[in-house]
DNA sequence: TTTAGGG
DNA sequence: CCCTAAA
């Protein structure tokens, strides 16, 4: 908080900067952006940094995922001293999935005859590699982890003398950040750097630290030095995986960091929840879901580490399979009336997609025409579908209602009354078979309620309009 | 079995 | 669409 740019502007405001990159992030309009408003490092430690170069770009857009990798702070320097011809690779990366942030480091040295394609790019790939103290949620929304990594992918290096160079990056992290940086076997240099983001504090300093850390690398590494001014690009990531050139300055400082936006609020949530956060309103478990649980935690299914994807509904499916098979098309009664079908496990809807997809492309057919099947195919699908539903609670396929059936629906209850579920059934959806009277109701329900948020977000007129109940009245006009 | 209503 | 209670 108490730093200073070196445009002399003071970083404060740590909220507004959030917002200010969370729409940046989110809306990336700008195909090109100064480096000096995003990220500002620092001159020196850009400087006693390490060469970027600018061919790793294509490399980590081809590693990345079908190309639409977002990559790279890009810096490109003169020389290095000390290491000759030594080019490491430092990117930094700003990949943008609405709310998340990524940033990688990767160093390569080509001079020892490194295979970069591995070593280098491993890291840059990876999905996984953090910036200190961003962490990435399975919904796609930035969170804050309080143990972060940022992961340096470091070739497996066969000179000494970049040895003696993590051995001093490590000391001087450890003595800066206050942080351990192990260097592993596997020639991966961690950064453990153990932010605890719901200090305002610490995420304040994020950016600071990481600069910090950048600059300690510079200082701490005599091998390194800095030439003249570098300048690189950063391909900025876009949702349409463009990538865009942004100018890089000087370096990258707290406020581009910052920029990057965590916000306290949402830091603190996910500290307290333990996970990131999300405006989901939670809802209770149904009641199948439960049983399923108990039922898998009861130790009756004691397979299920092994047969993740094979729950006990697909046991049952199995068996209805075999039970279908001997009985061959007899059909929906008998299948209906098993006593089985009293203990079916209940599954929610995650696992069974499978079962749903597969009886979709295999059982239904012209589903999404507009029209009644033939009643040989109606009934047929009819029979599947309770089969399938009956046999492993399996969720009828969805079937947008068509305007023709809409209009039936409502002529039917212009007709018979509402309430008369059977007898619209019966008498106007009798070719439809994947149409229940309870479809009927819950679809009329669902005009009535549609018309309810019309009413209340539009006029009355278009409420009117748009009311289930106008429909009855046009076609009790169109009686006459 | 049908209907209504919550989910 | 699913589920369940009530009629």
């Amino acid at each position: 908080m108490d730093q200073v740019e070196e445009d002399g502007s003071f970083i404060s405001a740590l909220e507004d900067e959030a917002i200010e990159l969370e729409s940046l992030l989110v809306e990336p309009k700008n195909d090109s952006l100064s480096v000096n408003d995003a990220f500002c490092l620092d001159k020196e430690s850009l400087e006693k940094c390490m060469e970027i170069e600018g061919g790793l770009d294509s490399n980590t857009t081809q590693e990345g995922e079908d190309g639409q990798r977002l990559e790279v702070l890009d810096v490109r320097s003169h020389e290095v001293e000390g290491v000759g011809n030594l080019q490491a690779a430092n990117g930094l990366s700003c990949i943008c999935e609405d709310y998340f942030l990524d940033i990688e480091f990767a160093e390569s040295v080509p001079k020892f005859d490194y295979d970069s394609s591995e070593g280098l790019h491993s890291g840059i790939s990876g999905s996984e590699s953090l910036i200190p103290g961003f962490s990435r949620s399975y919904d796609g929304s930035l969170g804050i982890s309080e143990l972060s990594t940022a992961i340096i992918s470091v070739p497996e290096y066969q000179n000494d003398l970049l040895n003696e160079t993590i051995c001093e990056l490590h000391h001087v992290f450890s003595s800066i950040c206050g942080c351990q940086t192990p260097v592993k076997d596997e020639f991966w240099v961690t950064f453990p750097t153990s932010f605890e983001l719901q200090k305002v504090d610490n995420l304040d300093n994020i950016s600071n630290l990481l600069e910090r850390g950048i600059s300690a690398i510079g200082n701490g590494n005599d091998m390194i030095s800095t030439p003249g001014p570098t300048s690189g690009r950063i391909h900025y990531p876009l949702k349409t995986g463009q990538n865009n050139e942004v100018k890089l300055g000087q370096g990258i400082t707290k406020e581009s960091l910052a920029r990057c936006h965590v916000s306290k609020e949402s830091a603190a949530e996910a500290s307290n929840s333990g996970a990131l956060p999300t405006h989901k309103r939670l809802r209770k478990p149904p009641r199948r879901y439960i049983e399923e649980s108990s039922y898998l935690n009861s130790g009756c299914c004691r397979r299920r580490q092994e047969m993740s994807s094979s729950t006990s509904k697909d046991k049952f499916l199995r068996v209805r399979s075999l039970k279908h098979q001997h009985m061959g098309s007899r059909a929906t009664t008998l299948v209906s009336e098993e006593p089985i079908c009293e203990y079916s496990i209940q599954v929610p809807f995650g696992s069974p997609v499978r079962e749903e997809c597969r009886m979709k492309h295999a059982s239904i057919r012209g589903l999404n025409s507009d029209e009644e099947l033939s009643p040989a195919e109606s009934e047929d699908d009819f029979v599947r579908t309770i089969r399938y539903k009956k046999g492993g609670n399996q969720r009828k396929h969805h079937r947008l209602w068509t305007l023709s059936e809409v209009k039936k629906l409502i002529d039917g209850v212009s007709q018979y009354g509402v309430g008369r579920w059977t007898d619209i059934k019966r008498l106007l959806f009798s070719s439809s078979a994947h149409r229940t009277p309870v479809d009927l109701k819950d679809k009329w329900r669902n005009l009535l309620r549609a018309s309810c948020v019309q009413k209340t977000n539009k006029s009355e007129v278009e409420y009117l309009f748009f009311s289930p109940i106008f429909f009855l009245f046009c076609n009790f006009l169109l009686q006459f």
